[in-house]
DNA sequence: TTTTGACCTTATTAATAAAAAAGTCAGAAA
DNA sequence: TTTCTGACTTTTTTATTAATAAGGTCAAAA
């Protein structure tokens, strides 16, 4: 059972490998399997279908993610500079898994089926959740004042990948963003943060 | 000449019909000229190729949209109400010419030549000048605090139109985004229209 | 329990033919 | 002379089909 759940981990490492560089549908289960020197149906043993090991890998990358986040979390007592820290832990992600299109309209080619596409809104909850957290905290330490607590972090995060999802959009003659359309994007995140949780002081 | 400019005119508004209710790439300069009852060479005439009617299209569009926006500025003083009123007028123009997608990542299938995506561009240009006259005028009236003016215009600008681009391929199933879509949309900026102003107070 | 070669089925891609739309031009109408 | 048109050519899009590749299964072996 041990054995099986390391193998599991294998495979997953393996199609990380794979949809990080060719992304997820120019990627085959043959090419997965040659990979690990192993046969398909091999890979059908753990995983029953394609989706399901996608599934496995957006698990992988969101627990990373949250596990990322929350190593930041108690390191400053500043909103503003936990959540400029928490911008940077996503952008790293950003840029580390852009092949697959975590984000943007969340709903990318790569996710045929609806499985995937509210596994992975069930994630961004689970980070508007987290965000919410850290803002209740604030506005109990009297440093902002909010209405609607959900609503307003949801507002903020939307804010956020809106100016992701247009930068991308608007240079999308190339494949993947260059290392300078990515320092752009975050810088822009870090001033809207700013300004953004001003704005939301007494 | 006067008159050439005239028929020029009808075959726009003509054009804009059939764009608005089916979309540039679905409507042929056959069906714009059958609308029109005239021939497909007179179109020609007029224009000498589609390219340069949908620019015609699209110059016509922003001249209203920028006539909207003369008429609201001078209106009222708050910096506030203002970009509310603009919020406003934009999203009426957003919604009546849904079809032709002008906003979002501007660059649409529908603009096969670069010059309409330039045009388009500067359209944009010119409508973060007029924004950022309106904050310039706040400055001087020391209702906000601004380090570099051009670009917290456009920072701002662009998170408003995220917004839109975000929920827009949020909801793409649907052709076109229902009457509470475009409201949710206006909700959502004027809300973080406001807290991004309060955000540039001193 | 785990793995595989051989197999089947479904989805993608490539090639080609058919249809439609863009664009032209000589000449007619105003 | 300016504006317009029927008839035409060229280019693009769409539909059809064949070929290939990828997803997925199963009996049997390790």
């Amino acid at each position: 059972m041990l054995e099986t759940d390391k193998k599991r981990e294998l495979i997953i490492e393996g199609a990380i490998k794979r949809f990080t560089h060719f992304g997820i549908n120019k990627t085959t289960m043959n090419e997965i399997a040659d990979d690990l020197s192993v046969s398909k149906p091999s890979l059908y043993y753990y995983f029953p279908d394609k989706s399901s090991l996608i599934l496995g890998v957006i698990n992988k990358i969101f627990d990373d993610y949250f596990e990322a986040i929350h190593k930041e979390k108690p390191a400053i007592n500043s909103l503003e500079a936990t959540l400029a820290n928490f911008i940077e832990v996503k952008h790293r992600f950003f840029q580390k898994y852009y092949m697959l299109h975590l984000s943007s309209g969340s709903n990318d080619a790569s996710f045929n089926s609806d499985e995937l596409k509210n596994h992975v809104t069930k994630m961004k909850e689970r980070d508007v959740e987290i965000h919410a957290h850290i803002f209740q905290a604030a506005v109990v330490q009297g440093d902002i004042e909010v209405s609607d607590l959900n609503k307003i972090t949801e507002l903020y995060l939307e804010s956020l990948a809106g100016i992701t999802s247009l930068c991308v959009m608007h240079g999308y003659k190339e494949l993947i963003p260059s290392k300078k359309d990515f320092k752009v994007i975050l810088e822009k995140q870090l001033s809207l943060s700013r300004i953004f949780i001003k704005g939301l002081r007494k």
